[in-house]
DNA sequence: AAATTCAGCGTACACGTGTTCGCTAATATT
DNA sequence: AATATTAGCGAACACGTGTACGCTGAATTT
């Protein structure tokens, strides 16, 4: 019976990760993060964090991977929502600001590392906002029937708003993130009118 | 004759500012900025370092003014810019790229603060942000005879954006810089598009 | 000319860090 | 039942860190 070996190793390496995002915090970021502070908390030996990750940079880039697989899991079942009928703007955007709400940390880490010290770092959370716009410029492409140029312009500036207020709502308190959800749908829906002005434009310069 | 010796010490303090910024924008932010590589690379001993800052957080809360400093400096000149006449939106981001081009180091520890693990800098950073928002509102309200609620949430979008692209030029190549910059004045005429139809529909229904 | 101030230095200390190396004991394989 | 594997441990090492202390020598004041 393989298995019960495996599985309290997964177990060990589960608690890691979750004690390196207990320690993430506003004050105290992955920079500073330390391997005996987080084997402590994982209660295990700090030598023996070693047989999971070789690196703390290691252990890192798992929080990216996971942070961003995460944030793409919701807005794809937010999506699947709105084939019911609804906003779709509104249910995007209210999904991501429930994700900013429920893993501060991680989108903490993510926005830390956008601009960070290491550039492994920034490529892999560069790859996970890419993977957010592309999946937006494909339902632009499909459902709204934009030219993929003018699409990725168009997801290119909701990304940014969105990150961007969602890095303002970690300091923000419930009322003021309430106020922010509705300011940057807003924004969103001014975007989208742009691009949709953009496009008649462009079409009746064509004829 | 006083005044040799005092000169002196500002010289020095100057050095170990130099010092800090070479610092940051090589491998290390701001948190892991050491105190002996700073006295090291400014070529005094470290324990000299405490005849100039009591702490490094002093030094460090002194970079982010000179940062601030600067930045005004740059909202400064964007305004003659737009004074002078000519695109406003060309010749604003224009003047943030060459910004961000002209002063890497001081705008990645802006950026790296912004969503830093020091509250203080974090706020600091958000301020001059708003100031820079301010006042496309007030061109916005005053020269395009927009309503201040709408002008808020266009001016918004627009530092959202244009905020995010400087990060990402950090990391591009001057060729990637050029596209970007186009890309980025694409993104906020859109935004200018959407924000005159979205006028142009609350008028419609008022009347 | 004598006295005072003080920027900068060298030494020293206590502490936290990442990482190496064998070892043990429980699990898995044969 | 005998053997091989391996998660986890404890000791130890080398290094970098911030900073306290007392001293020196030059600039400044008296």
């Amino acid at each position: 019976m393989a298995g019960v070996r495996a599985a309290q190793k997964e177990k060990t390496r589960r608690a890691l990760i979750q004690a390196a995002m207990n320690q993430l915090s506003a004050e105290h970021g992955y920079a500073s993060l330390s391997l005996r502070e987080v084997a402590r908390e994982a209660g295990i030996a700090p030598t023996s964090f070693y047989r999971h990750f070789q690196n703390m940079e290691e252990l890192g880039l798992t929080l990216v991977d996971e942070g961003g697989l995460t944030l793409r899991q919701l807005l794809r079942q937010s999506r699947q929502q709105i084939a019911k009928g609804g906003s779709i703007i509104r249910s995007s955007v209210t999904t991501f600001m429930e994700f900013v709400n429920n893993n501060t940390a991680i989108f903490r880490l993510l926005l830390q590392e956008k601009s960070g010290n290491s550039r492994e770092f920034r490529l892999a959370v560069q790859r996970e906002v890419e993977h957010f716009t592309a999946e937006l410029v494909d339902y632009l492409v499909d459902e709204q029937q934009f030219d993929r140029d003018l699409a990725e312009l168009h997801a290119d500036a909701i990304a940014r708003i969105v990150f961007s207020a969602g890095a303002d709502a970690l300091d923000a308190s419930p009322a003021e993130r309430q106020e922010l959800l509705e300011t940057t749908i807003a924004q969103v829906r001014i975007v989208a009118r742009g691009a949709e002005a953009t496009r008649a434009l462009a079409k009746s310069l064509k004829s």
